[in-house]
DNA sequence: AGTCATTGCACCATCGATTGTGCAAAAAAA
DNA sequence: TTTTTTTGCACAATCGATGGTGCAATGACT
């Protein structure tokens, strides 16, 4: 170890090092040199004692000079999701690729707290923040406005910036039609037997009930009021609804639209306290895609939002020149019942095996 | 907006406004005033204009003058999977109620990409360091070293600083021996229709098979070592495993044990090939829980680590005073088939609901 | 040799907050 | 009233990097 093992090394110890100025090192280390019209010989003595003694520079210091950090922020309601964790993955590895560093933040669904966590995002200046989800993104814009901070909406639109969402009324069409027609003609499902659950007031959660009302109209002709339990996004609220369902009818609807797996965890919670016939002649269909949920013992239809897609176009969005005030919407895709797709991860090879 | 919308306030314009030095500014809004005999009402008049102009501090000023910055850093080798992401919910929790914030990135698993995160974090002053199942810990704990870091191991333990992990060994054990008993007595397993698929070379994968080993043979009476096959922490590898086995056997075995929910993903990948007929007479043990494998159409015993219990237990040994080297091992959990068990989220209130 | 352009770098202010030190004014003690 | 103590704050250095500006030394050219 060329250093006792204490503190880093500087510009100024280089400097001192070097017999180079503390600007003479900077440049050279942060690739304005030649600009600079530092002498390659200069430079290179700069860089190798910098190697020597594994300097790297201190981005507090830089960032307070240049108002930048270098850190490219992303708010999420939560993280234990493979929804949300996909879209943090794919982030990453987009926030790398152009060698920035990505930060990831849950706020909870809660404005107050998501307005608290960008106030402090941007207390380190990051550069950009992508609001993900967000139960108030132009709370969070007002914010980010005031501070001069880039940023875009993810999942959940809002009014004051460019947002990139799914398009869930599609996605809420094509999955009830899918559920629909999963049912034999012989036996069709009628439209007080196709349920939805889930979902709060949310933009979201809106589209995808009007695809839902839209699909059951005109494949069923009929689409009763009562059909519709929002739930809030959690999984116990879901199960009560589900328990409550059961209580009354004694069994559960032949068919239902789950609005995302978190909601769809609270029909395990169901299931739990239920003997499997009970979810014969059952199909469900979830908005949200889950590798595992595609494989329970029951028909589970769901939808995979194009998170690649999204985070894609954000980017996009979000470097292109003065965005206009524009909800991009990205197609969901339908899958299947036993369906493994691939995802984030299989993008990484591990290092650890041959290939 | 009392802010023309752009820059943002500082000590300076604060100091003007109020007639204090920016010393004084700083002390109010620092909480140290009271040291520095700040009359009350001077402190009051400056903690209104701080309101009325919205003021909060930069933190990376902050952060360079005093070599901290309030970020607490978790490394992670992905986002993408239940388990990690439980454990980014969790540290997200406890991090925020000591009033700092959290930072969460993964490393992919790779040792070059896990030292350079970690200087990453440096060059941003964090205050601490989780270092989560990082491939090669020791040399995280280098570069943390090297400045001065505090730091922990957690998943996958080094050898320099403090780890804290679940009990890999027991937590095999008794996964094994729940999936030996699982079959019953008159069909019961023999030693050579028992195999662990996944993991790759590292601590945890070593002492769950060590105790699949030894739960073998204690209730088997027998361990062929053809039963082993690790398959990299890879859902597409653990597919080409499956697929291998069953293209040489014409089945899959009776019963297995997978390393690791990333590659059961794997089987769902291989079942999406086969008919669930396949599946009969099966039992799945999975180091690891994820609620929606556990109601997959056969019988899945997993293994859930205390994530609450190894974070908080991180917590204490990294704030104790001179930690010894040593690990800390945290049991694990075994979950029978069908369980739905509650996680991090279930701590969240959904703020648009009522109660 | 004298003028001018170019090269190669040093100097210094700056970003915003923290903190040790010093000192005038007010209050208390003598 | 004078001396001492306390109160309340201002000053200035500092953290590490950046970037505008200035200037000596060297080379080119007449």
């Amino acid at each position: 170890m060329t250093n006792g093992g204490r503190k880093k090394a500087t510009i100024y110890d280089l400097s001192v090092l070097s017999g180079s100025s503390p600007s003479t090192v900077s440049a050279v280390l942060n690739g304005t040199w030649r600009k600079r019209r530092i002498r390659e010989s200069t430079a290179e003595l700069i860089r190798s004692l910098a190697e020597t003694h594994q300097y790297t520079a201190n981005r507090q210091a830089r960032g307070l000079r240049s108002s930048r950090s270098g850190l490219v922020g992303l708010l999420l309601p939560v993280h234990d999701n493979r929804y949300f964790s996909s879209l943090a993955q794919t982030f990453e590895a987009h926030v790398r690729s152009k060698g920035q560093c990505p930060i990831v933040v849950s706020a909870s669904r809660d404005p107050e707290e998501e307005r608290r966590t960008a106030e402090t995002l941007i207390s380190y200046s990051i550069d950009e923040l992508f609001i993900c989800g967000a139960t108030d993104p132009d709370g969070v814009h007002e914010v980010c406005e005031a501070a001069g901070l880039k940023h875009i909406n993810i999942d959940l639109p809002g009014t004051k910036v460019p947002s990139v969402i799914s398009d869930n009324f599609e996605g809420g069409r094509i999955l009830t039609e899918a559920i629909i027609r999963h049912f034999p003609a012989d036996r069709p499902l009628a439209p007080e037997d196709l349920y939805l659950f889930g979902g709060r007031d949310d933009h979201a959660t809106r589209e995808r009930i009007r695809g839902f009302r839209a699909a059951k109209k005109e494949l069923l002709g009929g689409d009763p009021d009562e059909c519709v339990w929002p739930t809030g996004y959690a999984a116990d609220n879901a199960r009560k609804a589900f328990d409550a369902f059961y209580e009354q009818r004694g069994k559960l609807p032949r068919g239902f639209f789950v609005n995302s797996s978190i909601n769809l965890e609270g029909l395990l919670r169901f299931m739990a306290e239920h003997p499997l016939e009970n979810f014969k002649d059952l199909v469900v269909g979830c908005y949200d895609y889950d590798p595992f949920a595609s494989f329970l013992p029951f028909p589970v239809i769901m939808i995979r939002q194009d998170v690649e897609g999204m985070i894609a176009r954000a980017f996009e969005v979000i470097e292109g020149p003065r965005a206009s005030v524009q909800i991009h919407l990205v197609k969901p895709r339908l899958v299947p019942p036993r369906t493994a797709l691939t995802g984030p991860l299989d993008a990484l090879i591990d290092s650890d095996m041959p290939r």
